[in-house]
DNA sequence: TGTAGCCCTTCCAGTTACTGGAGGGTCAAG
DNA sequence: CTTGACCCTCCAGTAACTGGAAGGGCTACA
């Protein structure tokens, strides 16, 4: 099979794949005129890449994974462990983005959004450190 | 004031502040020694960019968030749109990291994480593509 | 006056996971 | 024989920093 055929299949466009390659992931053999020969287990590979990637794993996740999923002597706890720390780091990131929302859904409510250059959202984001008492007193000493 | 002093103040790693100058987010004086002399509008710039970052704001949205803050004729108008569409992009971010969230949850459960080979977080990640009926018969025709 | 130690400078490279594009071979059809 | 769709490699760029090397400045203390 060629990039093409494989970039459909695998709904990987063709660059991540030479990507894949070039970072070590897959190992396609060639072809006398240089094009890439995937074999089914390339496939195969390229298929669990996009469906770790479309969970989040990070890359080096995914290379662990791999080699877990070759290893018939592997635990299911190493595997675990990768999933969970994973898993971690999304919960970390949904809070952090959620508490974000949560500001600046209440900004967004509170501005006009009209002509008038009065805005809270600016007012927000201007009035946030140089009304704390300890930087005035920094301010103070160094001036 | 130095870069180490408006660093503390500001929170921001003193690597950052030279960042920022270096894209022309703050434009700091220099002293005869060649170090930056930071003024008071400098911090309170770093302050707002800080609380900018903090929200999500890409630098770029920053940048212009900025300039409306310094323009006395702005629109609240310009600066919510802004913040609407940014809080949009956090929606869609928040939406992913659930669903990604909800397979895993299901998938760490679902592993014994013990030393046995047998794991469905493998099982999942390999069984995604090559069982479509649809791959099937490309691969079929191919062959 | 020397030197220790911390602060400051610039510049270069690396991070993550691709993505776009230039420049150029290959192959199948008409 | 040319056209168009493939394929190749290599280089650069993305976002927003971060780390580190190499070197100068400043203050204090012996």
């Amino acid at each position: 099979m060629n990039i093409g055929e494989v970039a459909q299949m695998s709904g990987l466009p063709a660059k991540t794949i030479r990507y894949y390659e070039e970072i070590g992931l897959i190992k396609p053999l060639r072809d006398t005129n240089g094009y890439r020969a995937f074999r089914e287990s390339d496939l195969h590979k390229l298929a669990f890449l996009g469906r770790a990637r479309s969970l989040g794993f990070r890359i080096e996740d995914c290379r662990n994974l791999m080699e877990l999923y070759a290893d018939d002597a592997r635990a299911s706890a190493d595997v675990k462990n990768i999933a969970k720390k994973h898993l971690e780091q999304i919960h970390a990131k949904i809070s952090e983005l959620e508490a974000m929302r949560a500001t600046l859904t209440l900004l967004v409510k509170s501005c006009a959004g009209d002509h008038r250059p009065d805005c809270p959202i600016l007012k927000d984001l201007a009035n946030d450190l140089l009304g704390q008492a300890e930087v005035k007193e920094t301010l103070a000493k160094s001036a």
